[in-house]
DNA sequence: TTTGTTTTTATGATATATCATATAATTTTG
DNA sequence: CAAAATTATATGATATATCATAAAAACAAA
């Protein structure tokens, strides 16, 4: 029953695709996560951004942001600065190394997602973004009372179903 | 083009989703998240189950189920007691709390899956899913030399590329 | 039966996600 | 300008993901 629901299907997929793609980075003996590159490949287009924006970017909040940029000062792939223009920023900046990082890993990133893509034309990608996209709409409201099967508990006795 | 960003839409809805789904439960004053919920969803439909088989059917490994199970015992949702078959397993089953919870969450469950699919028919989600097992076909191989760009460091100093 | 392998669960280390909050700096208000 | 609100970053707590490994039990092979 379980199976047949298609978020199941959209978990597994996503899952095998991460799966997918970090194995193609470490099988190119590269010591880095997807995640990372994403908000690295952010900060290289966008240094002027704060950890929000890039947040918005790739779909993580301030503080994962905040530990993943860590990361990568730790792995010198970036530098930071105070900025001059707001003393609450830092400025970062690619270095040498995180730009050759850049080099190697696109190409490697570009070529998992065209096999992960293999079999399916154009037609297929566009329809499959238009469905994601009525979802991700749908699942932009917030629950209403009368959506609530179960009311919370009115710090009474539970009811018959509560728990 | 869109190439490039469909897994970015993958990746937004199914974010959005669960947050979707979480916000539901959440919102119905019940505290457990959605991973917790399958997992327990599994064990009360196949309590003989082992932790790599329930991670089978929930898309998460043994390591991650492992620690699942541990909250659910916390929160009295399931009891454990040495399995008399297997002296290495223990068998699992729910509580009455958790027989209620299930009770509680199972429909609201059904409600929020409703939601995020409202304006789609059936072919809309055939499609989705038929286009979503392509992609998962493909990322199950692994990469191979000729799709490397470049080798793994052989132990020596890192190439120019390295890092 | 003894040895070696496999299976099952538990757990350590690290990375990420989420929520809440702390701290400092900036901006807005009065 | 001083107080209040907002913004940017850091961090604590908890949950989950992944990889590796440990420990115990079961199983297979000799």
């Amino acid at each position: 029953m379980l199976n047949e629901v298609i978020f199941y299907s959209l978990e597994k997929t996503i899952k095998r695709y991460r799966q997918f793609a970090q194995a193609h980075i470490t099988h190119a003996g590269i010591d880095i996560t997807i995640d990372q590159w994403l908000v690295l490949n952010v900060i290289r287009e966008a240094p002027e951004l704060g950890q929000v924006e890039i947040g918005e970017r790739v779909f993580k909040d301030q503080a994962s942001v905040a530990r993943i940029i860590e990361l990568l000062v730790k792995k010198k792939l970036i530098v930071r600065e105070p900025s001059a223009s707001d003393r609450r920023k830092l400025d970062m900046q690619l270095t040498e190394a995180g730009r050759e990082l850049m080099n190697v890993v696109t190409p490697i990133v570009q070529n998992y997602r065209r096999l992960a893509l293999a079999g399916l034309n154009e037609t297929d990608v566009d329809q499959l973004k238009s469905i994601l996209d009525i979802i991700f709409t749908n699942c932009l409201s917030t629950p209403h009372k009368h959506e609530t099967i179960h009311k919370p508990k009115p710090a009474g006795q539970p009811d018959a179903a509560g728990g």
